[in-house]
DNA sequence: CATGAATGAGATTTCATTCAT
DNA sequence: TATGAATGAAATCTCATTCAT
């Protein structure tokens, strides 16, 4: 169907990276032939090599994707939130709904792979490191500056360390989650963490 | 009557296993053949078929056989010990030390991808999450129930999900590390991560 | 009726034949792709195979054609030369001239790997031979027996032999040249190559 | 059959690469696949892969080989001859005789074929200028300033050129032969040629 | 026991050709 | 007519595993 809309392209090839994220999340991503992918959506191995020239391409694509969005969200969310509570809050809340995404538990170890994966080629891991410090780690510390700009948080904070460690709870948990497909210790960690969280970032360290 | 010692046969299986570990570390399960292997133990096909039936049995017993190993290792020094804050202190100054030993950063990466690669088979899944809720949960519940009774800790903590929270903690920050290789992060997330840790489980808290 | 004129189609068809022959001068027919030549004719997939029916009609047509054109040049140009001499003279000079045009050394390439390809197939087979002893020795045949006819020639000559090894020359001369790139050899050859002929036609062989 | 004599291997390897110079013969060594050849030679693709690491290595290997091997023959064969005269003769003669080979008409194509390809890669290419310049231009030089020396030669020759013209004539003459099947017609011109040949260095040039 | 040559299923990728628009 | 997206057969190459020596 030649001179076709962008849209329909964009359509086509979205087909493409959801099919493929199935694939990758049931096998993983080595395991996933390109057989597997073109199967599952239902198409051609020449069309997948038309939108993405390697399955390597496909894999980075949907991942760098993937993450973008994220983020994107997140901050349309917060154009309503104006405390740093409320907002770290909102962020545990979306961990807590995730679960109830179909698939979630997959999804989660496709990531951690991802995270692996990027972790071993140089160029991939320079974007992946510069992602988490300047826009995943910094995303937090500017909550937390402003909750303790707001008088919301103890000034004393190493906001820095905070931040990394925020995400590494979330990592952590996560990745128990991806492992034991335990909901309820997924959903206690993530309760009890925000408390744990919150009592060090309100409370006055005694140095 | 074996015309060779145990000990020998030991020998060269504990060669290839390691041998295998450090290509695993540098390219991942998937990417690394058996002839990498083979080659890096300077022995031969024939041989590591002797010792393991295939490629995965090799990394299943790799991997089993290395964490049994650290739990052990923490049981013997936690004899000289005799409180539960002294011995959580001494599970963080492992993961401290961890930082001097040659190739860690690679070793983190070859165990998040295990964890990855077992929670898609059924088997090794049940065998990880056994061993997760049994094993390293139950160590550290232990510690903190420990540390409730000599009236070190806060007595109404969830000592399960403290647990938990533990060592997601200790998992998100490696993983962070396996990323990054941000040595002063690492070390300052573990630092941060005890006192946050010590501050909740010491604290009484209100409700 | 046809909605565009003939003289329309023939200068697109042409400008595919030019852009196939850049092709295959690049890389080889083989290697040389229907895209690539789509690419460089600036037209597209489906016009390509408007003209030509598939990827070896499109060689085959190209090649013919070419060969055609050139022994047509020489039979207008001898229109006004009228010894032998100066017709063989004519033709070595020719391939002095065509040193100078642009691709020249590629375009050899182009001549001999279809040379090599036609023989492998019976029926491309039987008319490039046909050609050759038809039109291409007989070309140089009808030569001879003008300059022996007009006494400029020994009239023992085995004529035909002869016309066969002037096209070797020639031949030999041009592949050496489509390999090195070496002008002043090809040069040097026709020259010498010249003069060895003109001697040998011109003296009397003593048996 | 591991741990074999090297004797063996290089047994194997012949049988592969003699299995690719009947494919190539017959179809082109673009046409051929490594299906063809596998099944020719009666093993497996991996023992294929395993001799040479690609298509196109096996290619390279094949005939660089080949044609190391010929001018080790003349030169053996010219330990007995000591004029120059019969020299030039033994190689004309050498030519005569290869019609009797079977499959000599294919094995021209694809040494044809060959050399082609190898004019479109820099390295190659490079290897088969510097070979053509230094080995077998060369070879026939050497020749001719040996007849010139022995009084048997012309003093005057441009033997550089004149050994060019020599492979010319040779090259020339084979690829008609390649071409159209013509077995008189190569012999008939390989023996004119000769003759010119001779009478051109044996004969003092007035000028 | 150790070796490593042999195997071949199966992976990725290419590309000539078709055909709906 | 012209377009170029879609197709899928077929190519190259990899690599876990086997087994004769």
């Amino acid at each position: 169907m030649p001179k076709v809309s962008a849209d329909y392209k964009a359509k086509r090839r979205q087909e493409v990276i959801e099919s493929a994220l199935l694939c990758f999340a049931e096998k993983g991503f080595e395991s996933s032939t390109m057989d597997d992918i073109v199967e599952r959506s239902g198409t051609s191995k020449g069309l997948v090599y038309n939108y993405f020239k390697s399955k390597e391409e496909l894999y980075t694509s949907l991942m760098e994707e993937r993450s973008s969005k994220m983020f994107f969200t997140f901050r349309e969310k917060f154009q309503q939130l104006h405390t740093a509570t409320e907002k770290l809050k909102e962020i545990f809340s979306y961990y807590q709904e995730a679960l109830k995404k179909e698939g979630y538990q997959d999804y989660l170890k496709v990531h951690f792979e991802w995270i692996i994966y990027a972790s071993r080629n140089v160029k991939l891991k320079q974007k992946m490191v510069d992602r988490f410090e300047k826009e995943v780690c910094a995303f937090v510390e500017e909550i937390i500056n402003e909750g303790i700009a707001n008088g919301e948080f103890n000034p004393n904070l190493a906001t820095g360390s905070v931040a990394a460690i925020f995400w590494a709870k979330v990592d952590g948990i996560s990745l128990a989650y991806a492992l034991t497909g335990n909901q309820d210790q997924y959903r206690d960690s993530l309760i009890e963490s925000e408390k744990m969280l919150m009592k060090y970032l309100t409370t006055q360290l005694n140095k």
